[in-house]
RNA sequence: GGCCAGUUGGUGAAACGGUUGAACACAUCGCCCUCUCAAGGCGACAUACACGGGUUCGAAUCCCGUACUGGUCACCA
């Protein structure tokens, strides 16, 4: 018996052929410098930052080469799997505005070069494999995992490299007859790769974003195929990058290690291999240690928690953006009417080591972002917040959708709007007092901070006299001097200036005025410019505030 | 431990052997402006090129060692 009749025995019912598969799966058409990337997330959990980063790139890198990008479901480790997980991130890569142009979408899946959902692929990696083994490339294992086990202790002890590999492979010798004897007697096994390459020996490698590299050679005959029929990553990525033409694999930095059994692998079937590139993993600092970002330590994890907690999707992706590429930034600052997705992204301007996650520099995006948001966008924006996380405001929002736009547009549409929001999530909370429920609750709160250098009677004269002589009708400064007046009125200097020089001349200034107009009408000391305040309010609502303010302050 | 990669201020980083006595942005702090806040303007701080050897007329930039950090060594991806 040989390889060939073993393979036969192995895999009797597959009857295609790897040149079946190669017409099958065509090469693309694409014009020239088009990439070919993809997403291969395995369905473990929800989508984790580190994953829409690299799906991030993905996508630029396919966009902007005019090239396609494709999801791919990575489900062959049924033991980890955790049920519905697949949809789940497609739903989330959907909250970032990521589409494929093919590949698994979650409910279906789209494109020529499927199944996309990788344990439907059993029987195409099935071809690869028998023939495999047909040519002496791979072979049956069947060791148990305490035998390989005690293998590793043994090799730890003696001090050499542990793993499966050339005189410690022990199965790799069986003949083709032992191996069939064995399987017919029903124990368990698992195909290995047959690896003809030495630890000693150094491989060149390119990687897009870490330049050449001198690597070992693999030695190792990894596992290609499990025991429950499902291929390993290594043998997956193979045949499906292969197969579904993938011109550039990004990933993660930690795969940078098996790139030697990789490269292997692409030699052994006489393929291309795709062009690499590894990417930074993210990190977090932790007592003083940097340290990758943990799914099940760190909330920032889950990209959603971004999202559940108010910050516009935009402001991630743009913050992923920097962390990416160094020259976003700049870039971003000359051309500041283009949006993220026109900046061109390139492999050379990334970073080698992994940039700590930064929240207040998020946070500043964020800020910068929704200011210049129309008070239209902020609406529609905070309303689908609301939808997803916030009912009572969601209620709010749409019972007078015209007034929060009102608040909202507070100095806005200028060229230095203000810039106090960082997520939608504060909008309301910030803006409490606008409204008339919300306004009595906070004088319940608390106290009113009233300077207590200024007497009641005193203020109340001022408010009332404030209440008579309303008028904001005319321009804010016009409106200011009439503030101002009121206070030289009552012995305040008109502004800080001239009671800094004069101290003895007034009792306070045209600020103290504002403050207790302010805090009458908002609760507190800090609110947006009163001449807004008062606009957005109303004369009606004015007046009925201040009348609360006298009769129980 | 082996192998691989990385190491510029609190953070992200620029710099590709010589206009570097090291940009810029965020954060922090201060001043100005100002009815408060948010902005805006100006400025400061940050003792920043991990360390030690080379190569060179010249090194953050090239080479070598050391240290440290991260990754990886599964029938997980």
């Amino acid at each position: 018996m040989n390889n060939k009749d073993l393979a036969e025995l192995i895999f009797p019912e597959v009857k295609e052929t790897i040149e079946d598969l190669e017409k099958r799966y065509p090469k693309r058409n694409l014009k020239a410098g088009a990439e070919v990337t993809r997403f291969a997330p395995s369905p473990t959990g929800f989508l984790h930052t580190g994953s829409l980063f690299t799906c991030l790139v993905d996508m630029k890198v396919a966009k902007q080469s005019g090239g396609i990008f494709y999801t791919r479901l990575e489900d062959t480790d049924s033991k980890r799997e955790i049920e519905g997980s697949g949809k789940e991130l497609l739903e989330q890569l959907k909250c970032f505005d990521v589409l494929p142009d093919e590949g698994y979408f979650g409910d279906f899946e789209k494109g020529d070069y499927g199944p996309y959902t990788q344990s439907l692929r059993a029987d195409i990696y099935r071809v690869v494999i028998k023939e495999c083994i047909a040519r002496g490339r791979a072979y049956p294992c069947f060791c148990s995992k305490e035998e390989l086990d005690a293998l590793r202790l043994t090799q730890e002890k003696n001090h050499v490299i542990p793993g499966y590999y050339r005189q410690y492979a022990r199965c790799r010798n069986l003949s083709a007859d032992e191996a069939y004897q064995k399987i017919k007697n029903g124990e368990p096994y698992v195909i290995r790769f047959r690896s003809e390459g030495y630890h000693e020996r150094k491989i060149e490698a390119d990687d897009l974003v870490r330049g050449h590299l001198l690597l070992s050679e693999n030695d190792q005959d990894i596992v290609i195929y499990k025991s429950d029929g499902l291929p390993t990553y290594h043998f997956a990525h193979l045949v499906d990058d292969h197969f579904m033409r993938t011109t550039i694999v990004i990933r993660g930095e930690e795969w940078l290690s098996s790139l030697p059994i990789h490269l292997e692998l692409f030699q052994a079937m006489n393929w291309e291999a795709p062009k690499y590139a590894h990417l930074p993993v993210i990190m977090k600092l932790d007592n003083g240690n940097r340290r990758k970002l943990s799914k099940r330590k760190d909330a920032e994890a889950a990209i959603s928690s971004f999202l559940k907690e108010g910050y516009p999707k935009e402001a991630i992706l743009e913050y992923l953006l920097t962390i990416a590429n160094s020259n976003y930034e700049e870039w971003h600052s000359q051309n500041k009417e283009k949006n993220s997705s026109d900046f061109l992204f390139s492999f050379d301007k990334m970073s080698l080591d992994g940039a700590l996650f930064d929240l207040s520099k998020l946070q500043n995006i964020s800020k910068e972002l929704l200011a210049k948001k129309t008070k239209e966008e902020i609406y529609e924006d905070t309303l689908s917040y609301a939808q997803k996380n916030d009912k009572k405001l969601e209620e709010i929002l749409l019972k007078d959708p015209s007034y929060f736009k009102e608040i909202v547009n507070i100095e806005r549409e200028k060229e230095n709007p203000r810039k106090d929001y960082v997520k939608y999530s504060e909008i309301f909370e910030k803006n409490a007092f606008f409204y008339k429920e919300e306004y009595e609750k906070l004088l319940k709160e608390k106290p009113l901070p009233f300077n207590p250098f200024f007497s009641k009677e005193l203020r109340d004269k001022i408010l009332k006299e404030f209440v008579l002589t309303l008028n904001y009708d005319v321009d804010e400064q016009t409106w200011f001097a009439s503030l101002k007046a009121l206070g030289v009125k009552y012995g305040f200097a008109e502004n800080g200036k001239i009671y800094k020089a004069n101290k003895d001349s007034y009792i306070g200034q045209v600020g103290d005025v504002a403050e207790m107009i302010r805090i009458a009408l908002t609760t507190s000391k800090q609110s947006p410019n009163l001449y807004y305040v008062l606009k957005v309010l109303g004369k009606e609502e004015v007046c009925r505030r201040i009348s609360i303010i006298l009769e129980n302050y």
